[in-house]
DNA sequence: CGGCGGATTGAGGTCACTCAACACAAGTGG
DNA sequence: CCACTTGTGTTGAGTGACCTCAATCCGCCG
């Protein structure tokens, strides 16, 4: 069965400057160790929660990489994001004290449980705290944005370009390579994301391999042209 | 004779339900008339905000109507919503201290100019603040998954079809007819938003028309089939 | 080894885009 | 009052990017 919950501290956590605001005296951190009741695993391809679902608690993911997506009633589905170590996930129950997108791990995962309810208590007190978590929201809104301007405007190599730039930056902040990733997601979750058919995906992974911008092997990709792929992004009629 | 010019604060402010908490007593509430701190003006066709400037304040709209707008560094841009009264503006601007999007009233507008800083120091002290605060985050973050199923899956009639259905929705909670509506935007700005071109839009707009769901005149619209244009939205394919 | 999910590739179709002409309303100045 | 402009919206013809359907391939795992 499951192991006993253990105790964890973000006090002594690696990911504290991803997940937790910086620059906390002694006492405040202390404080804040108290936000997480729990850790949780998930194995991969099970859900951490579900459209529909009581909202109780955000999730700080430690370890492991997560999808979000939202569903339409006659069954389509869209990919929202996708989420890894030290980012917050839950955000969307807090309007309505439930859920509104499934949230499903794409390798085993492990996340830090802070209910919700003792995070305003404490986000009350602790200034700090309080500033960061309506920061986590507004990046997540700046993050969408991103995101609908991706879906609204770009073409396919636009969009597959900017996705692979903006896995391998984030993976890099969190001590990856800057050039080469492991894809966690099918190419049918990239394209659902990228608002594409998977075919559509793949056939433009090969393009960038002819151009010589990346190799890829299966879900293996190395980044051989960053600048190119950049340039891919911002120019709408690449001239070349 | 001009009646005595009566004070203007959220306690009685027609649009309270909109852009407050509910449910505040009569100490709290007179709490939250020092929020705002100022009412602007902002004429049709200027910005509210624009991307780089600081960000100090959240706008609650009191009249008028908005859109904000992200911007590409070759110059693309991508209309990320519409905004009406009762509704908050501004959220991008928190992570940063600076905001990330250009917000352009469509029509002459007024908006209560909320300091943010005071908005923080009291949502500590009123609970009913604090939970407002991160609703109005939470929707703002839930209405966007809602564009990206929109612009990442759905097809250029469906798109519309939700779009009207939403605005339409939006003003009969103000008061107004859930049948009938005047756009204050223009064919582009709708395209821009919904991922399409303007050509693209009138054109579907027309086939509305043809098949009896809408009467279209210039920018005035008038619902004759609500049921045809929901199902248009949420059963175009509904095959897999 | 065979089976299976995921990925690739090809051929053909279609929806939305591009380019272009025209319509229409409101405003401006003669 | 009209001619002219300007911004906006409509419509048509042709094109192209992406989709659909289908066959095949690859790596993984029992």
């Amino acid at each position: 069965m499951t192991p006993p919950p253990i105790k964890v501290t973000c006090s002594n956590c690696n990911l504290r400057e991803l997940c937790m605001p910086t620059g906390l005296n002694e006492q405040q951190l202390h404080r804040i160790d108290d936000i997480v009741a729990t850790r949780r695993k998930i194995k991969r391809g099970s859900t951490l929660f579900r459209n529909g679902e009581d909202f109780t608690a955000l999730y700080a993911i430690r370890t492991g990489f997560f999808k979000t997506c939202v569903a339409t009633e006659d069954g389509r589905d869209q990919v929202t994001g996708f989420q890894m170590a030290g980012e917050i996930i839950g955000l969307d129950g807090i309007v309505h004290d439930h859920h509104t997108c499934d949230t499903v791990a794409l390798e085993d995962a492990e996340v830090c449980v802070m209910p919700f309810d003792r995070l305003e208590e404490l986000s009350r007190e602790v200034t700090a705290l309080q500033s960061h978590v309506h920061k986590v929201m507004s990046r997540e809104i700046v993050r969408e944005h991103g995101v609908m301007l991706l879906l609204g405007s770009m073409r396919a190599e636009e969009r597959l370009a900017a996705f692979v730039l903006n896995l391998v930056q984030r993976l890099h902040t969190r001590g990856f390579s800057s050039s080469e990733l492991v894809l966690r997601m099918t190419r049918e979750e990239i394209g659902s994301y990228l608002g594409l058919k998977l075919e559509t995906v793949s056939r433009t992974f090969s393009k960038f391999v002819e151009e010589g911008l990346v190799e890829v092997k299966q879900r293996h990709v190395r980044i051989l042209d960053t600048e190119g792929l950049k340039r891919i992004v911002n120019s709408q009629h690449a001239c070349e």
